[in-house]
DNA sequence: TCTGGGGTCCTAGGACCC
DNA sequence: TCTGGGGTCCTAGGACCC
């Protein structure tokens, strides 16, 4: 049996931590430049806030309401998160981290009564990491996640819900609806829904066949895990990534090439230290540009330029050039731009990667030292930027806002709470 | 006026190899 | 006239997840 471990409403739980007043307030998390809704509360999706809305429609339902809104913080969620994990840990239950907010947990079918364990450990997560999560058990992941949707709906099952035999796992599949199914996405549950298939069970039903030609091997997995066949074993996150992107939109549209060369450097930077934080080295290299996609009435430029590196390297200089020679092969001066990144692909191991023939050992050394020296400094420091190289100005700075932090004279209770939005 | 960021996997088609 | 079979790698694009 599988046991799946989900937050509720994560990022929103989080600021209850520091914000307890706001037990039973409408509260909201926005994406980054305060663009769009990414993690809601009960009561403000009771207002009809959804997730993924632009935060522009929604300002007169969070004036009219008093709906408490933050800039997401993630630093901060990243330490909540590990307050949840090690509370789950200490099950000694083969803790597998799924996500920021999921987990799941490895019981054998013998264990006992599920439902009585997975209330044991809503109640210990709750009283050790102040974070409400339901539980979902169930012979497999898929399975363990419809049972999930399950335990956070319905309060009759006290955060815990178990699918472990015929009768309940029919029953469950037919109250799911397709596109709820984890695996089946917007595309495909439209797809689905054209073919008449609208909830799991009808989904389930189908000819292993069919399910190859409607959508292709991943479909069919998750096909087999409805039917209680585990096929999903390990979705653990390796601890090495096997690409990184690194991507911004901007408040206002980039129109001199000196902006954009600055965003871009400070990318390949956020690169550089993620890649040395996993001992990895970059073999691949692609830049990418493109102007307001929701700007329709004007002309739209998006590219995107990519070389394979002479070296295998995480040395931010180095990227930062490479980088900036990409961008100016497709800077095009007539636009303003809105949107840029810098990712890398096929990230090698420090053993795997093969000295070059023309190597000097003691500027890798150099090379190796000086970063070493800029990670540590910069640990500490808020951008991860307070020792930078030139090419990157000033950084984010001006060119991406958060202008719902966390402000001290919010915590007096509900009553006297106002929203930072200003009216 | 204002619309997120960071990942993985799969498929198709073309280049190239033996 | 008639033109195989099997493989890898690369890229672009599309799907999914959180």
């Amino acid at each position: 049996m599988f046991a799946l471990i989900d937050c509720n409403n994560f990022f929103v739980s989080c600021e209850r931590v520091r914000h307890p007043e706001l037990n039973g307030h409408p509260v909201i998390v926005l994406s980054n430049n305060d663009g769009c809704v990414v993690a809601i509360s009960n009561e403000a999706k009771a207002l009809g806030i959804t997730r993924g809305i632009p935060f522009f429609k929604i300002r007169p339902l969070v004036s009219r309401y008093n709906v408490a809104v933050f800039s997401g913080a993630h630093h901060y969620y990243a330490k909540c998160s590990e307050r949840v994990m090690q509370s789950l840990r200490e099950l000694d239950a083969g803790l597998e981290i799924y996500s920021i907010d999921e987990a799941f947990l490895h019981l054998d079918d013998d264990f006992g009564d599920f439902a009585d364990y997975g209330r044991y450990v809503v109640e210990k997560v709750w009283k050790e990491a102040v974070i409400p999560v339901s539980v979902g058990l169930a012979p497999t992941k898929t399975l363990a996640k419809v049972a999930a949707r399950f335990a956070k709906k319905y309060p009759g099952y006290r955060g815990a819900c178990v699918i472990d035999n015929e009768q309940k796992r029919l029953k469950a599949l037919s109250l799911t609806a397709i596109e709820d199914v984890w695996g089946i996405g917007r595309r495909l549950s439209r797809m689905l829904r054209l073919e008449g298939i609208n909830t799991a069970a009808d989904f389930m039903a189908l000819d292993r066949k069919e399910v190859r030609r409607l959508i292709n091997v991943n479909g069919e997995r998750t096909w087999r895990e409805l039917r209680g066949e585990v096929c999903i074993e390990d979705t653990e996150r390796r601890a090495e990534n096997k690409s990184l992107l690194a991507s911004r939109s901007f408040d206002h549209d980039l129109h001199s090439l000196l902006e954009v060369e600055q965003a871009i450097c400070t990318f390949a930077a956020i690169i550089g230290r993620k890649l040395r934080a996993q001992q990895g080295f970059a073999t691949d290299l692609e830049v990418f540009i493109a102007t307001n996609r929701f700007a329709t009435s004007s002309a739209q430029y998006s590219k995107s330029a990519y070389m394979h590196l002479p070296e295998p390297t995480c040395f931010t200089p180095l990227l930062a050039q490479y980088a900036t020679e990409l961008l100016h092969s497709i800077y095009n001066p007539a636009y303003g731009y809105k949107r840029a990144g810098v990712s890398v692909r096929h990230i090698m191991s420090s053993e795997a990667r093969q000295p070059g023939l023309f190597d000097d050992p003691r500027q890798l050394e150099k090379r190796r030292r000086l970063m070493r020296v800029t990670d540590r400094l910069n640990a500490s420091s808020p951008g991860h930027d307070t020792l930078r190289i030139a090419a990157m100005g000033d950084g984010l700075h001006g060119l991406v806002s958060a202008n719902f932090q966390e402000r001290p004279d919010l915590g007096e209770g509900v009553s006297t709470f106002r929203s930072p939005y200003p009216k």
